[in-house]
DNA sequence: CTGCCTGCAAATAGTTTGCATTTGC
DNA sequence: GCAAATGCAAACTATTTGCAGGCAG
């Protein structure tokens, strides 16, 4: 079990939600936490999930990100450069040494601060490419 | 009224959808597209507008945007900074001569081939800046 | 012991789909 | 005339919410 306080109560449910988190790299939807957290606590129901995923991200725990229609979640919220396939719906992680630094460190608006950024790629991954 | 070649039928209902994409930067959600059609032609349906927005989207006439749970188009594919406050939900273009041109071009990857980015910053517009 | 968190159930919002009818080409 | 697009209604999916009881602090 990994030791993560949070703001609010430390629930397990929390805890599980969070620890799932911090071991995968899969950008998982809440379906998926569900599932996954559900196998150790039988009780648990979405709701809850969607509660917790909801807090874990106004604490900046975790980041969001929205694709094809839905919320994934992912614990490293430094790598905010995902490519996402549209054909199978694949998201990988685009990491470059080339990519621009961090967007937000060059941000510069007299409009709007702004505190985060998500910038998604879409197109083929690899396997889709060479079926086309 | 707007001239546009569509691949497929030409039909009154997907026309005036692009129209009103050619004539906003707002943005607009399906609803929103919906609602605005409405005025012109009564009889049409959410069922239709969606089935336009997906068209149009596949044949990259416009682009698709996903903010805080819905689809938004954008009838401008080249412009794909964008930033949103996380208090009001506003959306503005980021139109920053410093930003690190189109990001297409430097993306570089044996894994994947990208064909459009998003980028979008989060945090405060002004004016929810300034009752914090 | 207090009130935040949970589980349950129902509601909501956005979007999609099946089918009969209409319409562009 | 025929296939593609529309309108209608219903279905679906992801997510949110009200409420009563449970548990962390």
């Amino acid at each position: 079990m990994v030791y993560e306080k949070f703001e609010g109560r430390n629930t397990v449910q929390m805890q599980k939600v969070m620890d799932f988190l911090l071991d995968t790299k899969s950008h998982p939807t809440a379906e998926m936490i569900y599932n996954h957290v559900k196998k150790d606590i039988p009780s648990i129901t979405r709701a809850t999930v969607y509660r917790n995923l909801s807090k874990l991200a106004e604490q900046g725990k975790i980041c969001r990100l929205e694709i094809n229609g839905e919320f994934r979640f992912d614990s490293d919220c430094n790598l905010h450069e995902h490519c996402v396939c549209r054909n199978c719906g694949k998201i990988m992680e685009y990491t470059n040494k080339n990519f621009p630094g961090n967007l937000l460190n060059n941000f510069k608006s007299n409009e709007f601060s702004a505190d985060s950024v998500n910038v998604i790629f879409y197109g083929l991954c690899r396997n889709c490419s060479k079926r086309r």
